[in-house]
DNA sequence: ATGGTTATTGACACCGGTATCAACAACATC
DNA sequence: GATGTTGTTGATACCGGTGTCAATAACCAT
């Protein structure tokens, strides 16, 4: 029991195929008349759109894809259901492909998937989107994409966090519980996301007529183990950070973990904090305090916006408006892990 | 500059545009020398096939899709990883879909999905790989599915982590630790993976000459919360239990917060340990003991079963080997949760 | 040399849609 | 009524491959 096609509808409504396909898409210029006649036998039919024929026909896919090499996998969840969402709503789908940043072959892996899929546009998450060959590639091959959180947003679209804000405020918070000697585990120092939130730290001391001490700054990496190996480092210097920053959740997890194993204390002996909130946050104990960043939304808002441009491009509208760069703020999530030492 | 086609390598090589594709496919009765010639002039006009052609005229679309509503991003990330390794050695896409396990309209969905994306197969996890609706469908629609751990693995194919025998090893150390009362919390009761370790942990009970005490045997539905939910009834219990074993580890992180927060200590005044091996169990502090399930090399398998059934399926050939369930062991992972009350 | 296989190849239709463009109808304008 | 305009429709080619089947070439046994 094959499904029914155009030519099939055609037939039973006794108009042309391009008629029918006029229908569909809900083009204008068709009388109404005609038009109710074919929707009858499209629902007579049961008929649907084959959409390897479409899209043969249009030369696109209608598949985005995900490119991820992320070290954080809460991370990579949330953003990933926030893109499938809008997926869904547009009736594309969603490709996912995980690769190596560091691989060599990175541009020509993906040139293959392309040519493999055809898919119609890409979301590059960092530090993904950060890879010149890979962009360059992108653009020779003249394919869309959207960058999420890239150190250069000033070409592309690319939708970002604020990063320097979040910082700050949760900077700002700390100081406020009365803590002064503030650890700050840095991110990547591949990402621009790193050198915002050290920023936004700095400029919070500053407002408050605080030196930093440059001792309690230590280098992450983004990953869990290398928020164990800082915090093994800032827990044997004099005096001793009463609170921990670090540049993302997945690092304050490892810091949680290292001051718990070594017999101390959180929040009571140091209060520590982090960026992203991951669902793992809660799940540890204490719950952590963090600066949420809305990943669904910003997951959403990447396809929305790759899958408006490509509906563009396709209608042959100028790509006006390039080189967006949509910033989202965050917002404090206060929890158990940061305490007031008044 | 568009990449070539079929009918520019037929002109170039002076052969024609199914001469072409013979050789392409690699299939037999091409004289040498043509397939040389053909060769040839694919190098040197850097031809790649377009797969939406060959969709389009071999009716399929070399996608396959991951069905997914599991409460455990861990579990699912590791899968997915296997999942997508297979795939790219078969040249195969790999598609996403998250859904609802409870939606009433979950085969309608599922519906759609189909008709707008033709995926050729699924692999579906639990629970819904035990939806008999969803599975229903599938068959009356002739489309093949792989069943990861599902409940009823005597018919169609499947891939099982040997609940029983990992849940029996685990309950058999920590008898041998010295553990008398143990408390079990259960899995999802519509999930047959409850089923399976709750007769583990009986049959090393019984094996060991001790009686299980009913009252440390508490429902669980495999999500954080409820291990939390778990944990706090069975902590007021008296006696209290020595350990605590979960039935998976998403439960197990959520028994340890519950008890890390009323104060006390793991493994010192309560041993806990679970089953999976998510990542988050060595991002909590104490790492915690688990059975290992070897969710990469699931997830590899059942693409590569899925994969080659349709291979067949293309070819002609009968699916023999029907209703195959291959059923993998898991491995015990001690680490920092569990210790000895002798 | 003759007839019978088997290997090699290409012409052509087909998969299920869309795009182009010409034909024709309906309406407005002079 | 003649002459645009605009709205509606279908014939036909096309997207980039694969399947069918018949034609021809090469090989084998008599």
């Amino acid at each position: 029991m094959k499904s029914a096609t155009i030519t099939d509808v055609a037939k039973h409504a006794g108009v042309s195929k391009k008629t029918v396909s006029r229908v569909i898409n809900q083009e204008a210029n068709v009388r109404a008349e005609t038009r109710n006649k074919v929707q009858v036998s499209i629902a007579a039919l049961g008929f649907k759109r084959n959409p390897l024929g479409m899209a043969l026909a249009k030369n696109r896919s209608f598949f985005i894809a995900l490119l991820s090499d992320n070290p954080s996998p809460g991370y990579l969840m949330k953003l990933q259901e926030g893109i499938l969402q809008s997926c869904t709503e547009e009736q594309m789908g969603l490709f996912v492909y995980d690769c190596s940043y560091r691989s060599q072959s990175l541009a020509k892996e993906i040139e293959m998937l392309i040519e493999n899929t055809l898919v119609d546009g890409f979301i590059l998450t960092p530090p993904l989107c950060d890879k010149v060959e890979l962009l360059e590639m992108l653009d020779a091959k003249n394919i869309n994409y959207i960058k999420i959180a890239p150190k250069d947003f000033q070409s592309g679209e690319s939708i970002v966090f604020n990063g320097t804000k979040g910082s700050y405020e949760m900077t700002k918070y700390l100081i406020t519980l009365g803590h002064k000697d503030i650890a700050f585990i840095l991110g990547h120092p591949d990402q621009e996301s790193a050198r915002r939130s050290e920023t936004g730290f700095r400029k919070a001391f500053k407002e408050a007529n605080l030196d930093v001490n440059e001792a309690l700054i230590v280098q992450g990496y983004y990953t869990y183990q290398s928020g164990i190996d800082a915090a093994s480092v800032l827990l044997n210097k004099t005096p001793r950070p009463t609170a921990i920053f670090s540049a993302n959740d997945e690092m304050a997890v490892g810091v949680l973990y290292q001051i718990q194993s070594q017999g101390l204390r959180v929040p009571d002996d140091i209060s520590i904090c982090g960026i992203d909130d991951i669902s793992i946050t809660t799940k540890v104990w204490p719950h952590i305090t963090t600066m949420r960043q809305p990943l669904l939304s910003i997951g959403y808002q990447a396809a929305s916006m790759l899958i408006k441009r490509l509906k563009n491009k396709k209608s042959g509208i100028p790509p006006m408006g390039e080189d967006e760069a949509r910033i989202v703020d965050g917002e404090l999530v206060i929890r158990d892990s940061t305490i007031s030492i008044k």
